[in-house]
RNA sequence: GGAGAGAUGGCAGAGUGGUCGAAUGCGGUGGUCUUGAAAACCAUUGAGGGUCACACCUCCGGGGGUUCGAAUCCCUCUCUCUCCGCCA
């Protein structure tokens, strides 16, 4: 939710921000800021109502304990038609608070000034590109035709269980996914990113402070005898421990990372797209969460930039690094950089974070904010990204390295699998 | 699942109809003292709205009600804790 003191000031900018997400939004924000002001007349004139019958209160009480009791019952009379008002005036206030938060909640964020405009995949831009692109020895594999070869990731005894979209990980294909999410945590752990063990449901309130409610709401498993839901990632706990708090400076920046299951319910897509470990019901990240002040957060989106492309150098894949275009961006984005690994058999990209700042967007809403020297408190900025998502991961790692005796697991990751061949 | 207790400021914990945004203690901050620190003492210390700044308004788990007036009384919802049962 975009602060209504930024939009007072930043009206122009904001709109031609969001002119870059093909929206175009000066009227709402003409109109988001008409009720802002009506709001603030509305609550002065009921300010001054309460202050008037608030004196009058304190006079009663005092005439009752002099003992002027019949003055006390005539200064009753005069409160009457005051009482009328408020009720008026509160009720106004209600409704035009409402609307005024139902108007801003509408808003996406306001993408910043690096951010391309575009409407689609298309406009995205390549900011970078490591690794080499081999082509394939004749005979070379999709992943999914390795995994079952191998016997690592058994996709009908998920259907037979579950369903589809939630694999068996078996054998080697398991101590393949634990090797990885150890490694990751390690890895974030030495970067400086304290490890959490986050619930893997949240309630209703959560589930609204990140944004996936009302909005998303289909795309989250529901338990419905307790109205909990299944995170469809850590952010969502994550970021929710400093829902409501007010940190200390020298606490920052938070630098927090967690693995955890991910359940999406992608309600919708369907196709080609879901083959294999390209799109999972249930699948395994690991997060990283970031809470800086206002002027550190450009400099964070870096960092993390840094790190997780450190990752995926040590895994030795080949990936790309695009700033997102407008269009492309999440609603809550200010800006987004997605990194994409090669997956040598389907000779495609496939997305494994997304690393985003958020600004003030999120922690407006959660009302996450800090104490500064000046004493006074302001709301923090958070950020967020995939350190890293392990389903697409693995499809380009068993893809990429596929060779005559078989995957070669990279050196970083042999400390932790305990084999070097699968 | 059964029974009971409770929800107040960063924490602990008073407050049962009026000057209570709320005693007291701890913690935090500033100061006095000290070579420095500790201790002691003094002062200060919730959040949000509003204002150039004041004034002023709102908030004692959420919602509703009674009343001139509610942290305090009534209704309702949610959550937490304790005991018993069951159980990883």
């Amino acid at each position: 939710m975009l602060e209504i003191t930024y939009l007072r000031e930043n009206a122009a900018r904001a709109a031609a921000g969001l002119k870059k997400r093909g929206l175009d939004a000066e009227q709402s924000i003409q109109d988001i800021l008409k009720l802002d002001e009506l709001r603030r007349q509305n609550q002065n004139e009921l300010d001054q109502a309460l202050a008037e019958s608030n004196k009058i209160s304190k006079e009663i009480g005092m005439l009752y304990k002099s003992g002027k009791r019949e003055e006390a019952e005539s200064a009753k009379q005069r409160t009457s038609e005051l009482k009328e008002r408020i009720k008026e005036l509160q009720q106004e206030q209600e409704q035009l608070k409402n609307s005024l938060e139902q108007d801003l909640v509408a808003l996406p964020n306001v993408p910043i000034d690096s951010v391309p405009a575009g409407n689609s995949e298309a406009d995205n831009e390549e900011v970078s590109r490591h690794g080499e692109i081999s082509k394939l020895p004749e005979g070379a594999k999709p992943h999914w035709e390795i995994a079952e070869e191998k016997q690592l990731i058994r996709f009908d005894l998920g259907v037979k269980i579950t369903g589809a979209g939630f694999p068996v990980y078996q054998g080697k294909g398991a101590r393949l996914q634990r090797a990885l999410i150890n490694f990751f945590l390690e890895e974030n752990i030495k970067a400086g990113f304290e490890e959490y063990q986050p619930p893997l449901m949240v309630n209703e309130e959560s589930g609204f402070g990140t944004g996936q409610l009302p909005d998303k709401e289909g795309q989250m498993y529901h338990m419905q005898t307790d109205n909990l839901y299944a995170i469809p990632t850590a952010e969502v706990p994550i970021t929710n421990i400093f829902r409501d708090e007010i940190l200390a400076e020298d606490s920052l920046p938070i630098k927090a990372t967690a693995y955890s299951a991910c359940f999406r319910r992608e309600a919708g897509s369907y196709g080609k797209d879901v083959r294999g470990l390209n799109r999972l019901h249930q699948f395994d990240k690991v997060e990283v969460v970031c809470l800086t002040k206002p002027e550190d957060s450009m400099a964070m989106l870096d960092t993390m930039v840094e790190h997780i492309a450190g990752l995926l150098q040590k895994l030795e894949l080949p990936y790309r690094i695009l700033r997102l275009c407008g269009g492309d961006l999440g609603f809550t984005s200010a800006i987004t950089y997605d990194f994409e690994v090669w997956s040598a058999a389907q000779e495609r990209w496939l997305e494994v974070s997304s690393v985003s700042n958020f600004k003030t967007f999120q922690t407006n809403r959660m009302k996450i904010r800090y104490r500064g020297e000046d004493k006074k408190t302001q709301l923090l900025h958070s950020l967020n990204g995939s350190a890293l998502a392990l389903p697409r991961i693995v499809a380009a790692l068993l893809e990429n390295h596929q060779g005559p005796e078989g995957v070669r697991v990279p050196q970083a990751l042999q400390a932790y699998t305990g084999f070097e061949i699968i």
